[in-house]
DNA sequence: GTCTATACATTGATAGAC
DNA sequence: GTCTATCAATGTATAGAC
């Protein structure tokens, strides 16, 4: 029966100045470039500290983790109660730093099975956002309701989204702005600027030949 | 002026082997699993052997690189070749070995630089095979060849099923279906099964309302 | 709240023996 | 072609002093 460890409170600067750190160098350098003491010496303490906020590495990078997609959810819902969801939820998607760390965490994923069971959990909340927002604006727009389902168009979007920002991210750039000029098209048919009401009688999306 | 380090051939049983090792070591457990002496332990042999055929761990992830993406040209150009270039880079795409592979070097991209360097040289010439033979496919199809180019739609189809098996890999599947039933709709207007060679006057692509 | 000290595992890389 | 031996560096984690 030695000394039990102790360990910080949940509320502390230093243990904030942590996850920043730790989440720039997931950013600039990917996730293996995270340890204890890499951490510890970017903020300019010990690794003896971290492990005081942080019990495990995995504590740590779950906690990024969870504080992350708080923001996220935040965000999302914001984007999801806009005049234009889908435009939203495409710009959202197509944020650099934001999709850049949900990279590194899915990589990351694959390392640390934890990290796995976190992102699950997320992505059952956030499409619970997404399904009623979504359903909104598709029920009115000129479109086959059977192929363009809520979730299918919510994965189209946010999934083409985040694949152009990470090959823009290793330097491919070939084709992006066509491929937007594309999805813009058809965001622009989906949900009209004006946003009308009900429009049902309105001229089906057609790609101008 | 000490003895000068040795190295082994290309042509070797032995480097494949470890090469195999660490392909199936960044799909099963991620990059950061692949260390000289991780690889070596589970080939059966010692670190100093992995450094003998590869000067530097570096090194051994290049060669990866190149093996596999020769090994993707290949069946990109076979694809492409296809009755229906666009529906084969789809398959391809959604390959989730072949993908889990190519989202594990990306991500590596970002903690080790030479990565980028290789996955942008890949990608070119990866380009230069698709430019020609989507080229092909949309010329004859019914659409605004000004809004779907070849670089666009192919950025849409591969990156859109890399996102999808990405997903897949954490679990995540909620809309995939409906997305891929959305994206064959799409495919099969943009590539008609038939392939008949030239009906410009042809209905346009259009949601079924 | 932060540090020193410490223990122990893992990694990258090399020289030289067999 | 493969191994032993070896090095310094880095990583995780803990106990206890200040």
């Amino acid at each position: 029966m030695t000394s039990p460890r102790r360990f910080g409170p949940e509320n502390s600067a230093t243990r904030s100045r942590l996850l920043d750190t730790t989440e720039r160098l997931m950013l600039e350098e990917g996730y293996a470039a995270v340890s204890t003491r890499r951490v510890a010496k970017e903020v300019g303490l010990t690794p003896a500290l971290v492990h005081y906020y942080f019990k495990t590495t995995d504590d740590l990078l779950v906690a990024l983790y969870r504080r992350s997609t708080e923001r996220n959810l935040e965000q999302l819902d914001a984007a999801l109660n806009s005049e234009r969801p889908l435009q939203a939820l495409w710009d959202l998607s197509s944020d650099a730093v934001r999709t850049g760390l949900t990279m590194e965490f899915r990589a990351l994923a694959n390392h640390r099975k934890v990290i796995g069971v976190e992102i699950a959990r997320y992505a059952e909340q956030a499409r619970g956002l997404q399904a009623a927002a979504i359903s909104r604006v598709l029920e009115r727009a000129p479109i086959d309701q059977k192929l363009f389902t809520p979730a299918g168009v919510t994965v189209l979007i946010a999934g083409l989204a985040r694949a152009m920002v990470m090959e823009e991210g290793v330097g491919i750039t070939a084709g992006h702005e066509d491929a937007r000029a594309i999805v813009e098209w058809l965001l622009g048919r989906l949900e009209p600027e004006g946003s009308p009401p009900n429009r049902a009688t309105e001229r089906p999306a057609t790609p101008p030949s």
